[in-house]
RNA sequence: GGCCCCUUCGUCUAGUGGUCCAGGACGUCAGGUUCUCAUCCUGAAGAUCGCGGGUUCGACUCCCGCAGGGGUCACCA
């Protein structure tokens, strides 16, 4: 058997979202459970296209889902370079071999003539096949024409590793172009040379490549090159499930999401389990489950749709599996500036009470404002309180003094706090509906909280005895 | 338009001839957990399995049509 190995290939066009990840994520699924190794390559055959920057910004979208690579273009190996315009002289030395065998040949077509023929055919409602337009004695290939492979069309029954059996006919077979009239290989016909070349073992990909898989399937056999194993994807929905999801329409860049705090381990929880389930009822796995238990053959036919609740549930499930320990310090940049003056055990008090509450790192500043800062007097949480608003102002205020003076003797210990807000339940006669509800938004001033006891005991008896202080007074 | 792929609750999905008048999860709604928000627990609503034919004692599951959606038909990947 030979080794597995998979690979990621991307065009450095921009960045990685979804769908793209999601991609990679199998392909590295397939090569860690084997023991293969995971390839990077950049497509970079389309110098138009390329974006700056988009290079160190795809390394930088699979390291930081931990989807690391064996080989790649920072990081060289056994077959480097992993970089398609590094790579030109095996394209220019195929090239010739399919030449010398007569399965190429020069391009004798102006770009405008064979518009034009596209456009016949498209007029006449039929594809475009070049092949009907195929020269009978094309000039020699000088390199300054596109150089064309003179397919042989034939009808193929192939196994897609997640579509299944697939069946096309000689009809979807043509011409296409191998190398570009500026030297570039196409990517049709690199990524052919790069796959044999470097050993890979399992292709998966887009379902944009579904249509012209046969014609790499042509390529192969002309270059007596045995096909790798093909797995395609379906796309990744918009939101509104008919599109696939994309750049354009607001697909977000997977960094976008870690940046506003979503756990590494929850994105690829998330994207693995578009599509793909192992038929049980499990819903999270961590990475050794995925890598244990993924199958290529139970992806997902029919393309899924995005939800990003799902994904924000999911993150929630993440962040409340952390300890506090850990998740401090993942969450590090996201504390809002007010904490600036806090040590970490303060911080770390606060986010023990939050964590139940985190659906990602990005609401941390939100949560915990009132923990840092004395927040403007919101005399409206009382006002639009349904049970508070029944009471005059003179009652409230009383409820505070007492409450003032109880919490006053508190060693605000979470024990003696609830003891003590217990014991004013009772001296009051009042509901916790009421009181707690008062107390809550007095030392809080905030429309939600955590716990009573555990709020008041982390703000302390300065903290909290001033607020409850400053309600009363904004009461008169 | 040709070719190809897809089609189960709003969403992600389980389901490979009978155990499915379809199960789970997210979301929604209701109730409970001494206050709010969240967690957690309980419960509810939610899919005549795209439609129509067939095969079969029996079909979500097999076959054939149709419809809808998607992809592709570049010197882009």
């Amino acid at each position: 058997m030979k080794p597995v190995r998979t690979r990621f290939a991307p065009s450095p066009t921009g960045f990685l979202h979804v769908g793209g990840i999601r991609t990679a994520l199998f392909a590295w699924l397939i090569a860690r459970q084997t023991g293969g190794q995971f390839i990077l390559r950049f497509e970079d055959t389309d110098k138009k296209r390329e974006v700056a920057g988009a290079r160190e910004h795809l390394i930088r979208s699979l390291l930081t889902l931990g989807l690391e690579y064996d080989e790649g273009p920072d990081i060289g190996g056994q077959f480097a370079p992993y970089t398609q315009s590094e790579r030109l002289s095996s394209y220019q030395d195929w090239a010739q071999v399919l030449i010398d065998a007569g399965k190429a040949y020069a391009d004798p077509y102006t770009p405008e003539q064979v518009q034009e023929f596209r456009e016949q055919a498209r007029k006449e409602k039929r594809p475009f096949l070049y092949r009907n337009h195929r020269p009978e004695n094309p000039p020699a290939w000088d390199g300054t024409a596109p150089l064309r492979f003179k397919s042989t069309p034939r009808a193929y029954t192939r196994i897609d590793a997640v579509m299944g059996s697939l069946r096309t006919g000689p009809e979807v077979i043509d011409d296409f172009v191998l190398i570009k009239s500026d030297g570039y290989p196409t990517y049709n016909f690199a990524h052919v040379i790069d796959d044999y070349e470097m050993q890979i073992t399992h292709v998966i990909r887009g379902q944009e490549f579904l249509a012209s898989t046969p014609n790499y399937l042509n390529l192969y056999e002309a270059l007596g090159f045995e096909p790798p194993i093909i797995a395609t994807m379906p796309h990744i929905m918009g939101p509104d499930g008919k599109k696939k999801l994309s750049k354009r329409d607001g697909a977000k860049d997977v960094l976008d999401y870690v940046r506003d705090g979503f756990l590494p381990e929850a994105l690829v929880n998330f994207i693995a389990s578009l599509g793909w389930n192992d038929g049980t009822e499990q819903e999270i796995f961590t990475r050794a489950e995925l890598i244990a238990k993924f199958k290529i053959e139970r992806v997902q036919r029919s393309g899924a749709r995005f939800d990003e609740h799902r994904l924000q549930w999911m993150n929630g499930v993440w962040i409340r599996s952390l300890n506090i320990d850990e998740l401090y310090d993942r969450s590090r940049e996201f504390w809002p500036k007010s904490s600036a003056g806090y040590d970490d055990t303060y911080k770390k008090r606060v986010l023990g009470l939050i964590q139940e509450r985190l659906k990602y790192f990005a609401e941390i500043p939100a949560l915990t404002e009132f923990f840092f800062v004395d927040l403007p007097i919101h005399m409206e949480l009382i006002d639009n309180n349904k049970q508070l608003k029944k009471l005059e102002r003179t009652e409230l205020k009383q409820l505070l003094e007492h409450a003032h003076v109880s919490l006053g003797q508190s060693n605000f210990s979470v024990e003696d706090l609830t003891q003590r807000l217990n014991g004013l339940l009772e001296q009051t006669g009042q509901k916790p509906g009421v009181l707690f509800s008062l107390i809550r938004i007095a030392s809080t001033q905030a429309p939600f909280s955590p716990g009573l006891a555990d709020t008041l005991s982390v703000l302390g008896p300065d903290v909290t005895l001033r607020r409850i202080s400053q309600t009363i007074d904004s009461l008169l």
